[in-house]
DNA sequence: CCGGTGACCCGAG
DNA sequence: GCTCGGGCCACCG
């Protein structure tokens, strides 16, 4: 069980439509204050773990981050999210109250 | 081992 | 609204 195997295994529970932020799946996780390290696991995202819905995780304001990533596919994340029914705002935020994911268990 | 970097987060000014 | 500084860990050279 490896940090990046704790950090795929959250994302891979977040729901159909819904949203989580970095720092939520690090908490999640059980990796509280690393969610550089979620950022950096998804970065590296493995092929064969290419069933892990990373276009669900979002920072803490609501918006994406690209800024680092991104190669060719500007709002890759933003279609498949909206695909999911996830709407933006004018500004390019997600309303984190209404699709921010809240495990009960 | 050390230094730099990173899809981040929080607090202060 | 923006910039700076600190923090945690993993990867790369």
């Amino acid at each position: 069980m490896n940090t990046y195997t704790r950090i795929y295994a959250v994302v891979q529970r977040i729901p159909y439509g819904k949203v989580a932020t970095y720092g939520q799946v690090a908490r999640l996780a059980n990796l509280t204050g690393q969610a550089r390290l979620v950022g950096y696991a998804l970065y590296r995202l493995p092929s064969r773990q290419a069933d892990i819905p990373w276009h669900r995780v979002i920072n803490a304001k609501g918006e994406i981050s690209y800024d680092a990533f991104r190669h060719g596919d500007d709002d890759l994340q933003r279609v498949l999210l909206e695909a999911e029914g996830v709407v933006f705002a004018a500004d390019g935020k997600i309303s984190l109250p209404d699709y921010q994911w809240q495990p009960t268990g």
